[in-house]
Parts: structure tokens; sequence; C-alpha cells
DNA sequence: TTAAATTTGTTAAAATTTTCACTATTCGAG
DNA sequence: CTCGAATAGTGAAAATTTTAACAAATTTAA
């Protein structure tokens, strides 16, 4: 072999399927299969066989030909590619609805996310403990720190001012709930959900029913 | 003229920014602009002028050459392109901490979409009334009908058997917030949101950060 | 009225991502 | 040990999506 592949960029594509993968195989574990193949991992999880053996691709060669891959080997590299073999602490910014549904979902440490702190404006917020953690005043956030990841859940007027305020006190990668855009230095990384958004687009995709072809699953 | 453009299939992707655009186009519409062209519109939502107005293209034209787009007139043109100038009835199902946050939030109707219906398993939350409808129990779900959108908000364990219920009963679009796959047959819609997915992608680029070149924003 | 400045819609090129098709490897049966 | 079946990894083709570039339209300034 003259040289293993370097680095080449990897599509943000492959990296959004890494968690399916990862969470199927977390799954099909559970009910103690061993081995599984890339054509009914792809059946599964609903792609191609191909693409599910291009994604790892990028990352090296996990199977065995004629055989399929291990289960918890696959499950070991796939966690450690996304890094979940580490603890991450994270912070939330406005304990609303939102932002207590992910407080008390139990589930975020079985893939090393902690959450750590959590703040708000609301004076009447602060002191209450939900899931593991009390909820602070969020004048106190500047004074706390490095904690890598943050979670924005106030009202989309306030999300900039917040993102601000998380980047100064070091958090290097956002996810905002807010469905407004955030401004951030180069090297912080943002990713937003809308869940209203996600509304838009599926009724979009049905009142644009197509009766033939495929239905998009998941 | 020949022919006017027939319906080419439009890319997910420019389905997918639509809410975003529609999203900021009725924030500034709220501060009285009426008038913003590809160029601004890009830079803000942090995009391409040239995708904006692609996008823009697979469904007509909305702006005016050398002056650029009403917002008036762009927020009901996407709007109705997302069909979102009728109102969208949505059933629940599984009230725990996320299905509360959604019913709580006031905000979906803006956008045309009521829950207008929530199941529970959990005998102890049938009754209680939250944002503006009361929890039934799951088991009258099939009697209850003819509403297009259904939001899954269980443990995954059962995302499939509500699937079913929800499709028995007539529903088209289902979102699903269990992260795991769910099996429907031709014609219903399906998109899946899992928060934790997205905060294992958020910590792959983290981990994986370079210091060179432009941050992930949005 | 004319010229300069903007800005759209669109065509074509570039970039990215998915799919195909094939080779090589491995296992297990005979 | 040899053969056949199953299946991974991969290079190339195909498909999709983004980006660039420019002609046409419109406004504004002179
Ligand atoms: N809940 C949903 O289903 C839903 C759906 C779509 C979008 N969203 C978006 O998610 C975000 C959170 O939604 P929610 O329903 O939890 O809202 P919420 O109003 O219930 O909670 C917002 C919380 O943020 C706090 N807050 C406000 N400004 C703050 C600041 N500057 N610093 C710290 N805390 C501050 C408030 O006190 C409140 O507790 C919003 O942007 C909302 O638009 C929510
Ligand atoms: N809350 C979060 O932050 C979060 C994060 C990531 C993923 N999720 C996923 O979202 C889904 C909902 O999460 P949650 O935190 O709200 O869970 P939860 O446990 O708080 O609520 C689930 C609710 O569903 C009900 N339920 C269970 N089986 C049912 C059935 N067959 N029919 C009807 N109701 C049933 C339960 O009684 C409960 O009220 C889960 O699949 C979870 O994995 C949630």
């Amino acid at each position: 072999m003259i040289l293993k592949k370097k680095k080449d960029k990897i599509p943000e594509r492959t990296i959004t399927r890494l968690p399916i993968y990862y969470n199927f195989l977390l799954e099909i574990q559970k009910n103690d299969i061993r081995m599984i193949s890339s054509q009914e991992m792809a059946r599964k999880v609903g792609i191609k066989a191909s693409q599910f053996r291009k994604d790892l691709s990028y990352f090296g060669e996990f199977g065995t030909q004629g055989l399929g891959y291990s289960v918890e080997h696959l499950i070991e590299k796939i966690g450690g590619i996304l890094h979940l073999n580490y603890r991450h602490n994270a912070v939330i910014v406005g304990v609303g609805n939102l932002g207590t549904a992910l407080m008390n979902y139990p589930h975020f440490g079985e893939w090393g996310f902690h959450i750590v702190r959590a703040y708000d404006l609301d004076t009447s917020k602060v002191g209450r403990k939900i899931g593991y953690t009390t909820v602070k005043d969020i004048r106190e956030l500047p004074r706390d720190i490095m904690i890598p990841l943050g979670i924005i859940a106030v009202p989309p007027s306030s999300a900039q001012e917040v993102a601000n305020l998380l980047v100064a006190s070091g958090v290097r990668g956002i996810l905002n709930f807010t469905g407004s855009r955030i401004e951030v230095p180069n090297g912080v990384v943002v990713r937003s959900v809308d869940l209203t958004y996600e509304l838009a687009v599926l009724n979009y995709y049905l009142s644009h029913f197509v009766p033939s072809g495929d239905s998009k699953k998941r």
C-alpha cells in the first residue's frame, strides 16, 4: 500500500447520516444482533447499501468482505468518529417550553452529552431544579466558563444577544432553536433546528403530493 | 415564447430554504421594510444571492429588475407555495416533555398550523388541557378522523405502532421526533427530527474543527 | 432624453453527492 | 483444498445542487 487516504473533505450529508447509523446499531445491539451487512443496514435505515459503504469509506475500512460488519465494532468506530466516547458538557439558555423539555430528557447522557448549566432571564425560574441542573440567572453566564456546547432556546428576538454571550463565555458550538439566524465569529459552529420549518416542509410535500413513486420515509 | 416551463423537479434543499426566507420576510415586514434585493436577502439569511434567485425561479418571477422584491408580495407568494394560507390541523401523539412543549407553543398558528388533538397512553395525562387542546386516550384515536398532519412524540419503541395508528386514521404527513425510522404506505410523507442527532453532528464539527475557512452559520 | 447604476431571471459551468458496477476478499460446504 | 456465495471497498458515471456570469429590464440622476 502506497499511502493511506488522507482526510479528503467529507460530505456534510455523510456526517448527518452517521448518528442515524449509530442509533440503529445501538438498537439492534440490544437485540443481540452481532453482525450486519450493508444491504440489511441500508434496508433498515432507508438508504442505498452503496451509500452506507461509501459513507464509511471516508473514515476507513470497518467491515469484513463476505460477512458484513461487527455491530459492536462499528458502534465503537462511528462513536469514535463522532467523538461520542468523550463527555461533552452543554449549557442551555432559555428554560421555557423547549428548554425544559431538553433538560428533562434523560437520554442525552447515553451519547455523551450532559446539560450542566441552564440560564434564564426570568428570575421566577432561577433556582428551579430541572433534570440534573438548577436554573441560574442569565447575568451569571459571563462568569461561568469553558463549556463547549450551547443550546439557545430563547425567543428569536434574543437569539443574537444570547449567542454573543455564549461565544464570549467560550462556547464553541451552538444549537439554535430560535429560527433566527445568528452571526458568530469564525471558528464557532452553529446548527439550527426549527420545528415550525419542519412542519412547513412536511406540509409542502403533503400539498404537492404525487401519488406515484416512493414516499419519503424515516 | 414556446411553452411555459412545466413543473420540473424542485430540489428538496430549495423547499427547506423556503421557510427560512418566509420567516425572515415576516420579520422585516414587522420593521416596515417594503422592498428587498436578493443581495441583501442573501446576506441576511447566509446564502448566495444567486441561490435565492434560483430557488424562486422554480416557482415563477416575483421580483422587479433594478428594484428587488416586494416583501409583502413575496410573503404571499412563498406562503402560497408552502400552502400556509390554509389552515392545517395536526394531531400529536405522546404528551411528554416534547409533546407538551409543542402543544404550549403559541406561534404555530401564525403559519397556519393548529394542534387540534393530542393523545397519550398514560391515563393520568388524559383530560389535561395543554395549550388549546385536551389530552385524550390513545385508544380514542382510531375513532377520530381526517386530520392531515401527525406529530409523533412517544418513545422510539412505540414509534411504528403510533405511525400505523395515525396512518389508519387518515393522517397523510408525519413529523417524527423519535429518532426511529418508521415505515409508512406509499403516499404518506414522513419527516424526522432528532435533537440528539443534531447535537452529535454539531459535536462532530466541533471536534474536527478546522480553524481556517468559514464556520457554519445560521 | 439619455446614460449610469441596479438588480432580476436564466443559462451554463462547477461542485457536490449519490448510485452503479466491478474487483477482491472471506467464509463455509463439499 | 477448491469452489461458490456473499459482501466490502472503490473508481467512475450519473444525478443533483450550487455558483458564476451575463443579457434584459427598470429606476434614478443628470
Ligand atoms: N416550543 C416549541 O414547540 C417551539 C416550536 C418552534 C420554535 N420554537 C422556538 O424555540 C425557542 C424556545 O421556545 P419556547 O417555546 O421554549 O419559548 P418560551 O417562551 O417557552 O421560553 C423562552 C425562555 O427564554 C427566556 N428568555 C427570554 N429572553 C432571554 C434572555 N435574553 N436570556 C435568557 N433567557 C431568556 C424566557 O424567560 C423563557 O423562559 C423560541 O425561539 C421559539 O420560537 C419553539
Ligand atoms: N425531550 C427531548 O429533549 C428529546 C430529545 C431527543 C429525542 N427525543 C425523543 O422525542 C420523543 C419524545 O420525547 P419526550 O422527552 O417527550 O418523551 P417522554 O417520555 O417525556 O414522553 C413520551 C410520552 O409518550 C407517551 N406514550 C408512550 N407510549 C405511547 C403510545 N403507544 N401511545 C401514546 N402515547 C404514548 C408517554 O405516556 C409519555 O407521555 C422520544 O422518542 C424521545 O426519544 C426527545
